[in-house]
DNA sequence: CAGTGGTCTAGACCACTAG
DNA sequence: TAGTGGTCTAGACCACTGT
């Protein structure tokens, strides 16, 4: 059940990674597109935003489109992505050792909760080790009212597998928070942490597609270890323009 | 010089940060919208489009579209905005030290580039001071190719301003990547950074809408003033879709 | 079933770039 | 001037949600 325009931006997509579309040089104009690919204008023109917004090209009005040369490097770690999804990408050599698994409500003042509202959630905690060096601790609380249990097993292969693939449910967006503190006793055990040294955390709230909250994350990183890149549009400020 | 879809969505933005689209209502239904701004419906759909790359709505299929409650929390330190538009969006009480303007090359090294191809630059350093305490430290080099001069007034108050307003360049678009590392002396005594304390390196490259890179800048920032906030939408991976 | 959003079309007109 | 991308339309059909 894929749409036309998705299919022709991952067909680009492809043809630019393999450089059949090399860098620097122009996409085929948009009606030698539709030509290509037998659709109309408008589909292309969505296919094309797609690639636009996710770093694959650049427009310029009168001449055409331009394959930029970088989006393979700079692999996304914006956007929400497992452990697992990345590192199948990066092939590294990788594991994770389930902590620890158990209910437990969400902490109020970590995330900064009403402490009237109670979250029961079902805790995991996760240790991500790459080449036997611990890099990540992963806490994560599943809110019990949208997932009831959560088998030992899934926790020590991939949640989102699980909560995608096995219950069905429908991931839509997320926030995310990056800051830098000083690690637990616990935190510094397991991540190996240097005395004096901080770690980097970040922390989300994830949401269902039909605006459900469902889950709260702490990624506690190894801050020499840490790294978090991100491509990004300039976005004009509302009323600057005085053209 | 604005499309109507640009009005639109500026519109119900504007509406939304009012409350009069509260949060977690639903807006009017697309062809509604259509009637209530005289305009088809895939004019508003752009429209729509923006609001949810934004975090502003949520659309559900066979239901509308949802107001989420958070994009006025959450500013986005993602994207490419500078210090001073982030200042004038959040009024704080801030202001710039200029601590260095002169002509050198990009150092290589740090930006990973080919030694053998130099990039001569005018380089800026300046020290971002709110309510009295250092927080960051801005290192700017703008290439001569695009950027011959560089007024001292200019660099003092916003650059991006001078490179916008006064030189009519046109900001495309930028990689960064964040990380974490040991201070330099130079940064450490400027940065009043403690002891063995880290600090968080921004380093990005920026490039003109016509992809033509200009500027390299690094962002030391005191780890514990640092915070970086992010919506994001999930990416299904290619290929994970077995519907 | 009616109402919602999701996809797609064929064609129009405009703005910009280049020879 | 011809070719490019940018905007916009009116209408079609589909998929999904609720009653």
């Amino acid at each position: 059940m894929k749409s036309k325009y998705d299919l022709i931006q991952q067909d680009i997509a492809n043809k630019i990674m393999h450089h059949i579309y090399p860098a620097n040089s122009f996409l085929p104009s948009e009606s030698q597109l539709c030509d290509l690919y037998g659709v109309s204008r408008e589909t292309i023109r969505k296919a094309l935003a797609l690639l636009l917004e996710q770093g694959y090209i650049q427009k310029i009005q009168g001449k055409g489109s331009i394959v930029l040369d970088f989006s393979r490097f700079t692999f996304p770690v914006s956007g929400i992505a497992s452990f697992k999804e990345l590192n199948q990408s990066e092939h590294m050599n990788s594991r994770t050792k389930l902590i620890k698994l158990e209910d437990m409500n969400v902490p109020t003042e970590v995330f900064q909760l009403d402490k009237d509202n109670l979250f029961p959630a079902t805790y995991v905690e996760r240790l991500r080790i790459v080449d036997s060096e611990p890099i990540v601790l992963d806490r994560d609380y599943l809110l019990k009212s949208v997932v009831t249990t959560l088998p030992k097993v899934a926790a020590e292969d991939s949640l989102y597998e699980y909560l995608e693939g096995k219950l069905g449910l429908d991931i839509g967006y997320a926030t995310k928070m990056i800051t830098v503190e000083p690690p637990t006793p616990h935190q510094q055990e397991l991540l190996h942490v240097p005395d004096n040294k901080d770690v980097v955390i970040v922390r989300s709230q994830t949401y269902l597609s039909d605006t459900t909250l469902f889950q709260f994350t702490e990624s506690i990183h190894r801050a020499d270890k840490f790294s978090f890149s991100d491509f990004a549009r300039r976005k004009k400020v509302k009323g600057s323009n005085r053209k």
